[in-house]
RNA sequence: CGGGGCGUAGCGCAGCCAGGUUAGCGCGCCUGCCUUGGGAGCAGGAGGUCGCCGGUUCAAAUCCGGCCGCCCCGACCA
C-alpha cells in the first residue's frame, strides 16, 4: 500500500477535544475522525486494527465452540418491557419510531433478541448446552461520552450468551469464556487483569471485568501479587487490626468541645488526632427506617455496597432537618450514643478493630471521645460499606493490595435465570419438567480495545502498535522519493515482501524527510524499513519503533532479516 | 441532569471588553522554483453562511434575547 494512495489524515498538532493520549493520538494519526459527540468513523487505519482485533476474537470464540451469528440493530421496546429493563436502562436506550409509530430502540445489547430465539428453538435439555456471538455495532445513548471511541454512544462490541440446564454447565462455559477472553488480550499483546466485578444493569450473580492497565483507565481496581484482582467498586476494605484508643474500658466516655468543627477534618486537627481515630455517623432513611451508618473517619461510604447491603436502591441520606428531630443534633455533629429506638445501626467491618472512637454528640459543637461499642452504644450489624483503597488487605491471602487504573475492555456474567425467568424462556429436562435456562452473556469492547492498545502502548511521539494488531507490518521509508536509486529499492522491497504476504506502507510522499519520519513515529508501525543515504554503502537501515533502535543492516541481507522477523 | 467553558477556513488560535472599509495569524492545502536523515526555504494562490434565529443600530464576528452544538468536572458503563 503507497501512503499516497491512502487517506492517512495525520494532524501535526492536538486537537482541542482530546485529553487522554489514546484519544489524542487516534485522531493524529488519522484513525479516526469524529461525526457527532460520541459517534467516529474507523479511517482505513484504524479499521485495519479494527479487522485485526475482530479477526482475534473470533478464532477465540470459535475455538470454544461458540458460535457466530449475526442479530438485528433495530428492536421492538416491547421486548425490553418484556424483560423489565426498560426502566433499568432508561435514557440510555435510543428510542425512535416508525411510520407507524411503534417504537423500536437501537439495539444496547441483545440479550432479549438472542433469549427469544432460544426459547424457540431449544426447547430440550438434549440441545442445551448452546453458546453463540456476534460482533455488531451496539447503542447506548451515553450521559458523557468522552475519551473518543473508549465511552463512544455508537461502538463495536463482541457479544456472547450461552444457554444451560444447569449452574454446572454454566460454570463450564463460563470458565472457557474467561480463558478465552485472556487470550484475545494477550494475543493482542496487552498486560490486564480478570478482576472481580459488580454486574451493574446487566444483573446476574457473578461477573468478572477484562481490564486492561493504563495510566489514564476509567476504571480503578485493586489487585495483589497472588493474582486476585477487584474493582474498586467492589473490593472489601480490610486493614490489619490496629486497635484505635488505648483506654482500659473502666474510663466512661467524655464530652469535649468542638465549636463549629463539623468535619472530620477540623475535629481531627482540632483535638490533634489522626482522621481515623474518629467513626463517622452517616444517617439514611429506607422506606420506613431510620438507618445510622458508622464508618472511620479517614474512609467514605460506597454507595453500592451500602444498596445491597440495605437491600433498597432508593436509600437516601436524611435531610439536615430529619437528623435535627431523630438526633436533637444539628448536621456534623450526628453520633451513635443516645440515638433513639428503632434507628438501626451498622457498622463498617472496620470498626471491629476500634476499642474507643471519637463519635459526634448529637449536640452541637461537642463529640464524644472515648466511647466504646457495646458499652454505650450497640451495633445491630457489620457489614463491608467502605471504599476499599490502595494498601487494603486482599482477601485471598492479606497481603496489601496496589492500585491500578484500566480500561474495561471485557465484562462476563454469570445471568442465571434472570431473563430466562422474566421472559419464560424454558426448556424440558429429563424428567419432562419446564425450567428455565441458566444463561450466560459474554462482552467485549472491540472498538474500545484499539483505544485501549493505545492507551498501554504509546510514547511522547506517537502509537508503538503491538504487532498481532498493527495496521501495517512494515513501513517503508524512502528518504527521498526523487532519488531514483532509493526510490527503486524501496519499491522492489514493497514488492517482494508483499509477495510474501507482508502487510507494508510505503511511504512515497515527496515530502521532507523530518515530515516523514514525524508521520512515521505517530502512526506507530513497529519495524521501519529507512532507505537513505546509507544505500550508497549498500545498506538498510531497520527502524524499532518501541526501542528506538537501529539496526543497519546489507542491502543483500535486509529482506531476510525482515522476513525472519515475521516468520512464525 | 447539575456545575464550568467554548463555537471565527481542514487543525490550532487572535479579533469581541471599547460596533466602523476587503475578518486576521500559525499549521495544513494548491502552483512554481529550490531542498532531501527528524515537522526546510522563496514566490504566488485557493479556502469563511464569524454555530443558528431574532433584536438593537446608519452600521453587528463584536451589544441584547432565544435556540443548537461541542468540550471539561460530577452521578452511569463494553
Amino acid at each position: 500500500m503507497r501512503w499516497s494512495k491512502s487517506c492517512i489524515p495525520t494532524l501535526k498538532e492536538n486537537p482541542h477535544e482530546a485529553e487522554i493520549p489514546s484519544h489524542r493520538l487516534m485522531l493524529r494519526a488519522g484513525l479516526v475522525k469524529k461525526l457527532t459527540s460520541g459517534i467516529y468513523t474507523f479511517l482505513p487505519l484504524g479499521f485495519r486494527v479494527l479487522k485485526k482485533i475482530e479477526r482475534i476474537v473470533r478464532e477465540e470464540m470459535d475455538a470454544i465452540g461458540c458460535q457466530e451469528v449475526l442479530m438485528p440493530i433495530l428492536h421492538p421496546t416491547d421486548i425490553y418491557e418484556e424483560s423489565g429493563r426498560l426502566k433499568s436502562f432508561g435514557p440510555e436506550l435510543f428510542k425512535l419510531a416508525d411510520s407507524k409509530k411503534r417504537t423500536f430502540a437501537l439495539g444496547p445489547t441483545h440479550e432479549e433478541v438472542i433469549t427469544m430465539v432460544a426459547r424457540d428453538t431449544m426447547r430440550s435439555y438434549r440441545d442445551l448446552p448452546q453458546c453463540m456471538y456476534q460482533i455488531l455495532i451496539k447503542f447506548r445513548d451515553e450521559i458523557r461520552p468522552r475519551y473518543g471511541v473508549i465511552r463512544a454512544r455508537e461502538f463495536i462490541m463482541k457479544d456472547a450468551y450461552s444457554f444451560h440446564v444447569d449452574d454446572e454447565s454454566l460454570d463450564l462455559t463460563y470458565r472457557d469464556m474467561a480463558k478465552a477472553y485472556s487470550k484475545i488480550i494477550e494475543r493482542c499483546g496487552l498486560n490486564y487483569r480478570m478482576v472481580e466485578a459488580e454486574s451493574g444493569y446487566i444483573g446476574g450473580d457473578e461477573s468478572h471485568e477484562f481490564m486492561v492497565l493504563a495510566g489514564n483507565g476509567e476504571s480503578e481496581i485493586l489487585s495483589c501479587t497472588c493474582g486476585y484482582a477487584v474493582n474498586l467498586e467492589r473490593a472489601a476494605a480490610r486493614r490489619p487490626p490496629e486497635p484505635e484508643g488505648d483506654g482500659n474500658g473502666k474510663q466512661p466516655y467524655r464530652e469535649v468541645e468542638t465549636p463549629g468543627m463539623t468535619t472530620v477534618e477540623d475535629v481531627s486537627t482540632f483535638l490533634k488526632v489522626e482522621p481515623a481515630a474518629l467513626v463517622k455517623t452517616l444517617l439514611y432513611r429506607s422506606g420506613e427506617r431510620d438507618i445510622a451508618v458508622l464508618v472511620p473517619g479517614d474512609r467514605e461510604v460506597n454507595d453500592i455496597k451500602l444498596v445491597r447491603v440495605i437491600d433498597d436502591p432508593d436509600i437516601r441520606f436524611l435531610e439536615p432537618r430529619e437528623i435535627e428531630t431523630l438526633t436533637g443534633g444539628p448536621v456534623g455533629f450526628s453520633g451513635p450514643v443516645g440515638l433513639p429506638g428503632g434507628t438501626v445501626i451498622y457498622a463498617d467491618n472496620l470498626i471491629k478493630t476500634y476499642t474507643e472512637m471519637i463519635v459526634g454528640a448529637n449536640k452541637a459543637d461537642h463529640h464524644l471521645a472515648g466511647v466504646r461499642a457495646g458499652r454505650d452504644f450497640s451495633i445491630d450489624h457489620f457489614e463491608d460499606f467502605v471504599w476499599a483503597r490502595e494498601g487494603d488487605l486482599c482477601p485471598l491471602c492479606d497481603k496489601s493490595m496496589t492500585l491500578h487504573s484500566g480500561v474495561e475492555v471485557g465484562h462476563i456474567f454469570k445471568l442465571g435465570s434472570k431473563y430466562s425467568a422474566s421472559m419464560n424462556a424454558v426448556f424440558l429436562d429429563e424428567k419432562g419438567e419446564s425450567r428455565p435456562y441458566v444463561m450466560g452473556c459474554y462482552g467485549f469492547g472491540v472498538s474500545r480495545m484499539v483505544a485501549a492498545a493505545i492507551e498501554q502502548h504509546h510514547d511522547g511521539d506517537g502509537i508503538i502498535w503491538p504487532e498481532t494488531i498493527t495496521p501495517f507490518q512494515l513501513l517503508i521509508l524512502p528518504v527521498n522519493v526523487n532519488d531514483r536509486k532509493i526510490f527503486e529499492t524501496a519499491s522492489r522491497f514493497e514488492r517482494e515482501l508483499e509477495d510474501h504476504g507482508l502487510e507494508v506502507l510505503l511511504d512515497d510522499r515527496d515530502l521532507s524527510p523530518g515530515v516523514k519520519f514525524k508521520d512515521a513515529d505517530l502512526i506507530g508501525i513497529p519495524l521501519r524499513l529507512t532507505i537513505g543515504k546509507k544505500l550508497k554503502e549498500g545498506k538498510v537501515e531497520l527502524f524499532h519503533r518501541g526501542t528506538h533502535h537501529i539496526e543497519e543492516v546489507p542491502l543483500d541481507r535486509a529482506k531476510a532479516t525482515i522476513m525472519e522477523r515475521f516468520a512464525v
